[in-house]
DNA sequence: AATGACTCCTGTGCGC
DNA sequence: TGCGCACAGGAGTCAT
């Protein structure tokens, strides 16, 4: 599903087709995503050149010459489809066409996805961005930052690390391969965890995201890259839905049981009992 | 304050 | 073959 480097790939592929480029029009339609659309969305866009793009979590922005942003969130199915044909795909629920006559929809069977319009000056408080934690690829992202955010609490890391508030967008996937990256067991309680760990779960969250953004973002079935192209980066996975599969970490090692499965806060974690000990 | 359960939604894949 | 159901997950909201 869509998480930081799924969204970043977007962002990038909406930016170099669209940048500076006329909306002529938007079709809605439907206006019931997550959240509705705002009454007057296609007024407030139509007609308005697309000035810059900032993604901030999963969040995208897309900044308009009347210095109102759309936020775009594309919840767990939702892709952007770039030069979508005439006759709209199922779930395409909004196309914006551009001057030049090029047709970008937003397609999320699941409808957990979200579209709304705020002023560009205002982004940072806007009330879903507002109190997001560090963005993990920036130099705001220190170990310091997440001992902070890791101290007294008794929370499982895994829990702790899907939580916006701590670092914004990692999801389920990546939370699960930084995890094993750096050898911490998921359900270690987050404060119990020393500077030395909590500088290698710094550098593994890097590493994860670094690549899969170089990658090219990942697919998991639903994920669309604006280019039209699936991603590719879920090959690359080592533990997340790999239960049962040796670890990749311990080839030949007998006293290795393969990947594991759990549940934690209802959802899926995969990881290696043998390389991820709780200490 | 911190934590976990619940909720939205639909496509997929499994078992019978 | 076809049906039904559990499951997948982002993240806000509510209850504990």
């Amino acid at each position: 599903m869509p998480e930081l480097p799924e969204v970043e790939t977007v962002m990038r592929g909406m930016q170099s087709a669209l940048q500076d480029h006329v909306i002529s029009d938007v079709i809605l339609h439907r206006h019931d995503l997550r959240w509705q659309i705002p009454a007057d969305f296609r007024q407030c866009v139509s007609g308005q050149t697309i000035t810059g793009f900032r993604r901030r979590g999963k969040y995208i922005l897309i900044r308009l010459s009347n210095n109102l942003s759309i936020v775009l969130h594309l919840g767990m199915s939702g892709r952007i489809v770039l030069d979508s044909p005439a006759t709209p795909a199922p779930h395409e629920h909004v196309i914006f066409i551009t001057a030049d006559g090029r047709r970008c929809g937003f397609v999320d069977p699941r409808r957990f996805g979200m579209l709304d319009l705020i002023p560009t000056a205002q982004e940072d408080d806007y009330k879903f961005l507002a109190g997001m934690g560090p963005e993990p690829l920036e130099p705001a992202f220190t170990s310091a930052v997440l001992q902070a955010a890791f101290k007294g609490r008794k929370a499982p890391v895994k829990t702790v690390l899907l939580d916006q508030k701590t670092v914004s967008g990692l999801g389920n996937i990546y939370v699960c391969e930084a995890l094993f990256r750096a050898g911490t067991h998921p359900q270690t309680a987050s404060g119990s965890l020393k500077p030395r760990e909590i500088s290698g779960l710094v550098r593994a969250i890097r590493a994860v995201l670094t690549e899969a953004i170089a990658a090219g973002g990942s697919s998991l079935k639903d994920y669309v890259r604006p280019e039209g192209s699936l991603g590719y980066f879920q090959h690359a996975w080592r533990v997340y839905g790999k239960k049962g599969e040796p670890c990749p970490d311990c080839p030949g090692l007998p006293a290795c049981t393969g990947v594991a499965h759990l549940t934690q806060a209802g959802r899926s974690t995969f990881f290696c009992p043998l390389q991820q000990k709780i200490r």
